[in-house]
DNA sequence: TTCTTATTTCGCAAAAATACGAAATATATT
DNA sequence: AATATATTTCGTATTTTTGCGAAATAAGAA
């Protein structure tokens, strides 16, 4: 039948870009990866939202396993994770660079 | 101030992204991009969705712009948008491809 | 014109995402 | 022990997403 049409990557690669798929998760993803290595909510003085509202993000962002986060108190530490980070960037490189772009026949 | 620390880059990218936020648009996509040019809703004999529930995955994925269609009675033809599939490409390219792994100090 | 095929739109319901302020937590400092 | 700081969790409201089946649409074939 169809069954397992859908794989476990489809459903991985989904999760992680559900998890982009926020302005403010797209620029703290941004902030962490290219800026220096780590960071902590100095985000909720650059962001225009509430700091709860940062931190839900932050933890959407985690949960989906693209941060993480190091207690230095009473302050939080976030970087990439690395290991997760390399699978998304091979998931989503996979994606990208196969396109076949349509004949003109085809789609106008 | 703060008004502008999200860019309209960062609102694409994020539009792009969640747009690949569900499995089954991961799956079209891929289909899209690799298998061949173009397409149409054979999909909904692979997919254990509704074909209504399909209509508005599509739908979702062609006002992100990632898809096209054009009607060839009385089927339509999907396939990648190629301009924007571009942009998307450089997108997240530029995204994942800024690596810059946590030192092991930072966070454990 | 009526029928068939392929697909979308509509109306609805359930679940998830987004956002906020107030309260809670944890840990240093006084 | 009390205070201050950084951050999260809780409760709540609003909006969006996801999904379905039934009805609507569009176009070719009978």
């Amino acid at each position: 039948m169809d069954t397992n049409i859908l794989t476990s990557d489809h459903e991985q690669l989904a999760r992680f870009a559900k998890a982009l798929g926020h302005p403010v998760r797209v620029y703290i993803i941004e902030l962490l990866s290219k800026q220096s290595c780590c960071f902590s909510g100095d985000l909720a003085e650059d962001l225009p939202i509430a700091r709860s509202t940062l931190s839900q993000h932050l933890k959407e962002l985690k949960s989906a396993g693209l941060i993480q986060g190091s207690i230095e108190p009473p302050k939080i530490r976030y970087c990439i994770n690395g290991e997760n980070w390399e699978l998304a960037r091979k998931f989503f490189g996979n994606l990208l660079q196969t396109t076949k772009p349509c004949d003109e026949q085809c789609c106008n």
